[in-house]
DNA sequence: TGACTGATGTCAGTTACAGTCATCACCATA
DNA sequence: TATGGTGATGACTGTAACTGACATCAGTCA
């Protein structure tokens, strides 16, 4: 073969090393690609930007947050919807997933760019989720509303999950969080 | 005097001007600088990024909210101090400024990297809500939780009051989008 | 066998930003 | 009035994030 297999993998992996003895913004990306043996362009290639490689192949979590919403029964409440979602999302995460969660996540608390690409993909899927409740019927604002509500307690609830010494699961953790979010209004 | 008076606000309105006009990412800085007759220097010295000049001024209208957040009389709750703090937000914005929000809006819309930064500065203000709440003596999760919903709302509201052909003030769809919300759960 | 494809390399170019030093009206104070 | 400090700016230099265009060449398939 002419190429090692994996090119955005050994990258991604690489990146994540990089950018957690270096820092983030020490870290070049041309110094990603060759210590994999490749270019900087071709990590372009793989990446639209330098960010991108902390957040590629979230793809699954995605459709298994909006799978978990297609999953609720029809004519359920938004916030029940949201619900399946967030406990499919949750699941989507087990606990041999932790360690390298806190890794990543670690690397992102420390830079405001990357906190900034997170915050974004989040509102992507809350907009995605948002297009899903208002297929099934729901208004807006109410639509928008409730898919903003679920990716912000799915997103309380990681940050728990990945704190130091936090032992629970994260579908333990967000049905506690959904929980308080209902006692809220 | 010396220079021109005011370099920020030229550069700001020059910015908003040529981004309307030519799109965000083909206008360089330079450029803009070079618009009210300064360097390129000059501009990164009064915006630490590109992105910076569309946002810059928003801490009068992050104050509003956080001071409508302690206007909430003691004990209120969680949701009772941030329903005061959207509206004293929505009351920083009359509708004399609807055309000025909306064209910056519109520049904003066109440009997933301004999309990035609009949504870190809303999480941003959520953190100073959530500190404000926390200290007042709410607890985690509740205190992000009710923060996060808080801006969550405005921002909904804030779309729609830019939004074609609304009429009403931002103060009323607030109310109506808090209503909503409180509908949910 | 030969055309074709797809992942890569190479090279050149633009631009966002940052460090450093010089400039020079204005201001205070002696 | 002279003198020294200050603050906003300009000029120059450098780095690194990206982009476009073109070349390469192993594997594949007609």
């Amino acid at each position: 073969m002419r190429w090692e297999p994996g090119a955005k993998e050994r990258l991604q992996a690489a990146a994540l090393d990089l950018f957690a003895t270096r820092g983030f913004e020490r870290t070049t990306a041309a110094e990603i690609a060759q210590s994999v043996g490749l270019t900087e362009r071709t990590f372009f290639r793989h990446f639209s930007d330098k960010r991108e490689v902390l957040f590629h192949g979230q793809e699954l979590f995605f459709q298994a947050f909006i799978d978990g919403a297609s999953a609720a029964p029809p004519g359920a409440a938004p916030m029940e919807v949201v619900a399946s979602a967030v406990s499919a999302a949750a699941a989507f995460f087990p606990d041999e997933r932790r360690p390298l969660s806190r890794a990543r996540q670690s690397v992102i608390d420390k830079n405001p760019a990357l906190q900034e690409r997170e915050r974004h993909k989040l509102a992507g899927l809350a907009t995605t989720v948002a297009d899903a409740l208002r297929a099934r019927g729901v208004s807006e604002p109410a639509a928008t509303l409730a898919a903003e509500s679920g990716a912000t307690v799915f997103g309380i609830a990681f940050a728990q999950w990945i704190r130091d010494g936090e032992q629970r699961s994260l579908a333990d953790i967000s049905a506690d969080v959904l929980r308080e979010f209902r006692n809220l209004c």
